[in-house]
RNA sequence: CCGCCCUUAGCUCAGACUGGUAGAGCAGUCGACUGUAGAUCGACUUGUCCCCCGUUCAAAUCGGGGAGGGCGGACCA
């Protein structure tokens, strides 16, 4: 796989291509980022991201996760010291996960966002952007909670971070673009540049396979997860016979195949048992999916195999949360 | 600073005028049917009625106070 198909692959968009193309060309020593809100538990949302940062890692890149503390604090996220604390837990996760630790810098927001040339850059900004701007980029990512003043300061702090945490290219879900779109147009009018971003898709829920509909709510898979959980939240899945559902839906458990399973696994073997046929062995994503759809590869069976290998993904993080928490 | 409206199940809301400790839709749970899930049937569950005080035999409902949210007016020094 060529680099810039590293960098690439599995994105739901690139800002811009030719932007990332140059930066394929010469990798060694970028630094790319993603922001996260310290969580005490990653889920799989958290783990998608984290998947194309090996991607960057695998392709030379240097990596950069801001711990975000001051803007879970600006979310409403609790007190700075219980922040902080979950901030730990998840960079532990993350290196139990796969991150690389030598090419994974980990940085508190609080370390350098309450520095004066930060936050005299950050009124720059807030006097560059209208309200309606700055609402419209936080509307995602705030919950649907009243508005307050620390969300619209929120997306500002990020574009400003993309200059400070000095990065080449900016990572993240979907649900960031707008954030990432406010910070390409601001930047250069503080005299700093535009970088890239490189945006991972929104997959479907779980049990539905709705796609752009509400955020988080629905049953999520977790570090914390036992096998049981697994099998059981697999099993219920939403899982027709075809990659393409009727309307809006996507089919959630092919998604997850081809966003968890295949970045992370060279083979894939689906046990059955003899009576359907044996096992199945796919070396990608798409042969996966075309055997779904042409019913060679029963749901049910499918379900089995991802259980199993989203089990492998997590036991290292869910040892690790166990450690953590002295059990 | 003044005024108006809202707050009831996880969600959206009805019930309040004419007091008798609460309902619908959706969601959720469980079964049946599919070698998965969904769809479809069948059954079931769900509540500090925002808080406090008062009136009353009895308050989600009436009165007073408070909190949170939405909106408007005024001020424009």
């Amino acid at each position: 796989m060529d680099t810039y198909e590293l960098l690439t692959r599995n994105a739901a968009e690139v800002v811009t291509e030719e932007e990332v193309e140059a930066l394929a060309e010469d990798p060694d020593g970028k630094r790319a980022y993603v922001g996260y809100e310290p969580s005490g538990v990653l889920h799989l949302g958290h783990l998608l991201t984290a998947n194309k940062l090996i991607d960057l890692q695998d392709a030379g890149l240097d990596v950069v996760v801001l711990l975000a503390d001051v803007h879970a604090y600006l979310n409403g996220k609790g007190s700075f010291e219980e922040i902080r604390d979950t901030a730990d837990q998840m960079k532990e996760q993350f290196l139990a996960y796969g991150l690389d630790e030598e090419s994974t810098d980990f940085v508190l927001g609080s370390d350098y966002q309450l520095d004066d040339d930060y936050e005299l850059d950050l009124h720059e900004l807030e006097l560059a952007t209208s309200l309606n701007r700055a609402q419209r980029a936080m509307a995602e990512i705030q919950g649907g909670e009243t508005a307050k003043v620390s969300h619209v300061v929120y997306p500002l702090m990020q574009a400003l971070d993309i200059e400070y945490l000095d990065v080449d290219v900016a990572v993240g879900g979907m649900d960031q673009r707008k954030v990432h779109m406010l910070a390409r147009e601001e930047l250069p009018s503080l005299g700093y540049e535009k970088r890239p971003a490189v945006h991972t898709p929104i997959l479907g829920d779980l049990e539905t396979g709705e796609g752009k509909m509400s955020s988080s709510e629905g049953i999520t898979i977790s570090m914390e997860d036992s096998t049981e959980d697994l099998q059981e939240k697999v099993n219920s899945a939403f899982c027709p016979r075809t990659r393409d559902p009727e309307g809006d839906l996507v089919n959630p458990v092919l998604e997850l195949f081809q966003y968890h399973v295949f970045p992370r696994f060279e083979e894939v073997v689906v046990e059955r048992p003899d009576e359907y046929g044996g096992n199945l062995e796919y070396d990608d994503y798409e042969a996966l999916a075309a055997d779904l759809e042409s019913g060679e590869l029963h749901p049910a069976d499918a379900k089995g195999a991802l259980a199993d290998y989203l089990d492998d993904l997590i036991a290292p993080g869910r040892e690790r949360l166990r450690e953590i928490r002295g059990e």
